[in-house]
DNA sequence: GTACTTTGTGGGCAGATGTGGGGAATAGTG
DNA sequence: CACTATTCCCCACATCTGCCCACAAAGTAC
């Protein structure tokens, strides 16, 4: 199962549809059929999921137990902003009104593979985003979370 | 068995009708018939079964003790408040209106996909219930639900 | 280089979807 | 039996979605 990565800048156009990279289609898994679930990301962003991995997220979410309070406002404050879409015959999702909004994403997306999902951005939050993360700082990121196994959860 | 998710904001008119959203409807199992069964939820909101799923809380229910008080209370207060409704050739539901009046909601109504079921809110309501549900919560809530397996408990 | 294929972008169009209202059939009420 | 409410079906219309075609740009093969 090889991981998705690379980033990848796409317009999107008048009617919200963005091309689906092609380098990253290659990489789907055929399983997944062409068929995606998108959502708000704990960051500024979007994730995409091709079916097959989605399921593994649906896994997690069908052990949350909904007979309690708060396992409900998980249920509901996680699926809430959650998607499917497809690809069109031309290869292009189409994002929904309330995930651009979201992600402040307009004319423009910029696709990075994290490994098992894809990260959508507005170049511009991206910036923004990253303004505070000097490269100094960043190899100290780097060195902490792939250094030490027990520290990689973040 | 796909679940259900994602939100919809219909408009209901003066009959107490409203539009069952087109992506929700085609996650619904053909076994369902287009017939539901809609009763108050926990939250101040509705719950809406699909048939196939709403006989699986009624398995449940047949398990519960009605040789007790206590069983027999649950049981009567959660069915009192259940009515079948079934979707006409617009597709669309029309809400009872004591269930409007418990839930809050009167010109427009937002469809939530919650796994096995929809629910179904007034906007404002939502809004209100989740005033409290900082976004620092939220995040924390998030992974535990994407992160580590031995987190997702709640 | 040139020809050809793949990929990305835009717009037109048909059918699906959401919204509102009229009116017949049905049930409830005094 | 009226009379009222309710329910359901039909029609009309605006909007949206997904499909198709067309073409430009980029990449590949020769």
């Amino acid at each position: 199962m090889p991981s998705f990565k690379g980033q990848y800048e796409h317009s999107v156009d008048n009617k919200g549809r963005v091309a689906f990279p092609a380098k990253l289609r290659k990489l789907v898994s055929p399983a997944a059929q062409d068929q995606f679930t998108i959502l708000r990301g704990q960051e500024p962003c979007l994730y995409l999921y091709p079916q097959d991995h989605w399921e593994e997220v649906e896994q997690k979410l069908s052990r949350v137990n909904s007979f309690s309070k708060n396992g409900r406002t998980v249920i509901r404050n996680f699926l809430r902003f959650a998607e499917d879409v497809s690809l069109d015959k031309q290869n292009r999702i189409s994002l929904p009104a309330h995930l651009m909004d979201y992600s402040g994403i307009d004319s423009t997306a910029l696709f990075i593979g994290t490994v098992d999902r894809i990260e959508i951005w507005s170049p511009a939050r991206l910036n923004d985003f990253d303004a505070d993360l000097s490269d100094e700082y960043f190899h100290e990121l780097f060195e902490k979370v792939m250094g030490d196994e027990s520290e990689n959860r973040e």
